[in-house]
DNA sequence: AAAAAATATTGAATGAATTCATTATTTAAG
DNA sequence: CTTAAATAATGAATTCATTCAATATTTTTT
């Protein structure tokens, strides 16, 4: 028996995060109250509350599963054929940015962003970080590969640098959600500007 | 005459804005009620609407004052004397650092950064922004005169390195702030580390 | 299979941010 | 100096997120 409990919950909990979900993206954050949340969820308000602390929390939850997805996205580019440092690095981020908004919307991702720096400590935000670090932890991977592949100088420390890119790219992600008037592509370009110096410099120079 | 109601505007608004910041300081954000505000700075609650377009605002007004001063700290250890590119980088980070945490506590700071990124069209989102930017100009700067001292390489894009370094000091910055437990030293420890492999690769060599 | 213990659900009550129709004050016009 | 227009202040009313004591359901024990 998978005990009838566990079952129930899990079945709310999917039922809450689909409506939360379709909520926020088509009224938006603040329209989107609470008890129609409970309501179209079929359950009853303290109950919305017993499974998320609080209605960041709702929709951090929303968003990480979009990370989850990111980052098994990641994954293969980063084990897939490695060409240059620029290209590899860029292909990565793009991947990154492009994928960002299939599911949520940039008022959405300001929230989450919000919520999980003004209250670090409830736990989908801990959950929000632990996926930050692993999208970090996956730039610093794809430069330690390719220094591997003698494509990165020896001598460069891979960690920094992936977190140098990984940082970079976070806070252009954060001005990028902040201004409804820029697109992905001049966020792609941009940060690419960025990276190209530090892409150039750890590179193996063929000779 | 300066007029009546400019004088009276600017009055209230400093009894609001002093009152403000000792309650967010000594009773924490969530603690300080609108109306206590209100009552303190012998204002209505409609009034404090009047100045403030909400309380995070009220917040980030105040935080606003103390990244004015560290600008213009930062001005003067940009114009001093430069020695090598990671000492310049590291002092001038350095101070950043450390007065952030001279009038404003870690929540402060939290909710403030929180607000800008999750109202980012209020007056004072805008205003932070401006400054974060003014920020992220100096360090560009920064490595700019290193270049023209030739202490940065020729061929390198100071202000695309510059963005670099900011965005990643930020970045950190706001790990730092989300973390209980991390102190200053650590801070700076951590993006000195993160910093140094570029910083290196950067530096003109003196044979 | 009844009773006890453990877990969950419920929604009315609470409390605080924000709004808005009124009222008051200042400035400009006649 | 009056009157009208423009600006600003006010606080009671509204709206929601969040809490919590009372119930209900499931699981465990005897």
């Amino acid at each position: 028996m998978t005990g009838l409990r566990a079952q129930q919950k899990r079945d709310r909990n999917k039922r809450i995060l689909d409506v939360a979900t379709a909520l926020f993206r088509d009224s938006g954050f603040d329209s989107a109250r609470m008890e129609d949340i409970a309501g179209l969820a079929e359950v009853s308000v303290g109950t919305l509350y017993n499974y998320y602390e609080n209605k960041g929390d709702v929709l951090l939850a929303a968003v990480t599963m979009e990370v989850e997805e990111v980052l098994e996205a990641g994954r293969i580019l980063v084990e897939a054929d490695l060409v240059s440092v620029e290209g590899s690095l860029n292909a990565l981020i793009g991947q990154y940015f492009d994928h960002s908004l299939v599911y949520l919307s940039k008022e959405m991702w300001r929230i989450a962003m919000a919520t999980s720096i003004q209250k670090p400590d409830s736990p989908f935000s801990k959950h929000y970080t632990d996926l930050d670090q692993r999208l970090c932890g996956q730039v610093s991977a794809l430069i330690q590969r390719l220094q591997l592949r003698n494509l990165v100088s020896a001598g460069i420390d891979a960690k920094a640098v992936g977190e140098l890119f990984f940082n970079n790219l976070n806070m252009m992600f954060i001005e990028f959600a902040k201004d409804d008037a820029m697109t992905i592509d001049e966020l792609k370009a941009h940060v690419a500007w960025q990276n190209r110096p530090v892409a150039k410099l750890i590179s193996v120079t063929k000779l």
